[in-house]
DNA sequence: ATTTTTATTGTGAGCAGTCACAACCTCATA
DNA sequence: TATGAGGTTGTGACTGCTCACAATAAAAAT
């Protein structure tokens, strides 16, 4: 009765229960056509009974092909975009793994991780750093012949990548603001190495040149919670006045209303808060967050389908595809009040 | 000069380039003793002139190992244990791969998506999903030879499991309100499919019958932040009174909060609120939530720890680990005012 | 100097599939 | 009845690596 040494059945111990070829039970096993319907089911019947599985690593050994994406994040708890990746990966008949890489590793640490990666034998990568951690020749060179997408990367970076127009979102913001009658607008910004922090840091003062506006007071935090509650304590210690916070994203976003309030201010009377990116809790806030959201779905939708046809035909041209965020209005802005 | 059909150089390329066995080249790659200082230098250098790559499928299938563990979740977005776990995987050596299912899925599906991941030559699984979703034979069965553990599932489960003892955390919750004085403690709880729900609401119910005390009016929500929103408002609509919610999560206390202040009732003065998981925005809510909160590190340690020593060694007892959770006392909670 | 030990290298046979090709069998058509 | 067309099956040669074993060389012990 010692069953702990039963190896798993392979296509040819299937093939000889069956009576047919090794060939045959591929065949039925990969939905080919052309196999007798008698075949299939005696195929079916050894299968069963056997209780057979395909062994992935001589498949992938065998094609080159693995049908697995790999997802490359820089940090794990922005967990956000990852079911629509997931969702997007598996209607194109593709599992997608997901792992992450510190984008301010060392160097060497970061081509080894991504050679790692690439050895894997997976179809294709998709690298969601906002952090331009690497060149695309470099990323070539590491990935061989593995075709990648980077996205939420720098307009004008010539790799294939999927980006947000987050000059346009923080247009959208900035002129909000200023259609309230908002002129000192202060703002908090991320850290620097963050390619979205950089960007929206960079549109902010853009924005306002158009309307022949300066700067209120800008502090830096570091996308996290508590730096935007520092961050805007040291707004409010300065001497600078505003009426009108921009802050680089949500988490910051929650920090600053927290700061306003053990100042006694509130919002929107005495501030007004604009936020980047629309997380979950965004609407909760108190009071509910204006801020600029960025439609994930879309963004995993475009990822994935460019990856794809990028492994389905080598010869696609790199570009970028831009798509563009939307403001969403609540109760943290409102008219400036004399 | 065309060179794009250049084949990955293999072990055999490098063997003949450095004028060796292809035995010995696969020695030098995974580190073996017994190799000739000149020997290694030899390969190294036709490794690095062929830059070759070892592939990983091969390796998969020659040995039977990957060195992967394999992450399930039941959803993605809430994110905070991956980063731990994907540190104690890579402690000990392995790559974690993290990939979603839908517990609440059809069996049929749910068996063919374990399936697959089981066919995917992976070393061992960690299953994270607060639902009962396969019994621990069936799961066997589906797995094969491959161990698995599950974590955060039910006490006295028999798998192998780690899960933390929430009936002490709500017991350590229930204590905290009724030592402020609080005697009518009304609750919103999740989803009762949902493990931790159901049994952070047992333990409520057992926790005040332990005090000799009848719980207040109970509502049920689904974990979403606008869910406790919505309870909270049935529970000011029922007529029973309570000076404090017990809520079962810290998303669905942030929906509590909201629906308190709208109803202009004051957070402790009013109402005491105690929520559950200590989720990083937490601290940050208006007023800071009383919380309890469970270590992810210790929890991604000891699984991936378990996971790994079933790996190694096949007899190894099912157990259940089973860690305490504590309670942060913040703003959210004050004494009984008559 | 001879034996034993130990370090170093090479050989055959897998691992579990896929692909390209060839061979066979039907069946309808000329 | 012969002839192709096409569906159905089988064969050989791979994929790139590791294992167990054997063979050799060098060092240590007798």
């Amino acid at each position: 009765m010692n069953e702990e040494l039963i190896k798993r059945a392979t296509l040819h111990d299937v093939a000889s229960l069956s009576g047919v070829s090794y060939q045959t039970v591929s065949r039925v096993i990969n939905q080919h056509p052309h196999v007798a319907p008698r075949t299939r089911q005696k195929v079916l019947q050894a299968i069963s009974q056997l209780d057979y599985r395909p062994n992935q690593a001589a498949k992938v050994l065998a094609t080159g092909r693995s049908d697995m994406l790999q997802l490359i994040m820089y940090d794990m708890r922005y967990g956000d975009p990852l079911p629509p990746m997931l969702g997007a990966a598996r209607e194109r008949g593709y599992t997608l793994l997901i792992s992450e890489i510190n984008p301010l590793a060392a160097k060497e640490e970061i081509h080894k991780a991504l050679q790692d990666v690439a050895n894997r034998m997976i179809d294709g990568l998709i690298v969601f750093t906002p952090y331009q951690f690497i060149p695309y020749e470099e990323m070539r060179e590491v990935c061989r012949d593995i075709p990648f997408v980077f996205v939420d990367t720098d307009p004008g970076f010539k790799a294939p990548s999927v980006i947000f127009d987050q000059r346009h979102g923080v247009a959208l913001a900035v002129e909000h603001l200023i259609g309230l009658g908002h002129r000192q607008i202060a703002e908090v910004h991320g850290p620097p190495l963050h390619s979205d922090a950089r960007i929206r840091h960079e549109s902010f003062l853009t924005a306002l040149a158009a309307h022949g506006l300066e700067p209120g007071p800008i502090e830096r935090g570091e996308f996290v919670i508590s730096s935007g509650y520092n961050a805007t304590q040291h707004l409010l210690a300065s001497d600078k006045p505003f009426s009108a916070i921009f802050v680089g994203n949500d988490r910051m976003a929650l920090g600053a209303l927290r700061a306003l309030r053990e100042h006694g201010l509130r919002v929107p009377e005495d501030v007004s808060i604009v936020g980047y990116d629309d997380m979950a809790e965004a609407a909760y806030f108190m009071p509910p967050l204006t801020t600029v959201r960025q439609n994930l779905s879309t963004l995993a939708q475009q990822s994935i389908a460019y990856l794809v046809s990028m492994i389905q035909d080598r010869t696609m041209p790199i570009q970028q595809r831009v798509l563009y965020p939307e403001l969403i209005v609540r109760a943290s802005t409102g008219p400036l009040t004399a």
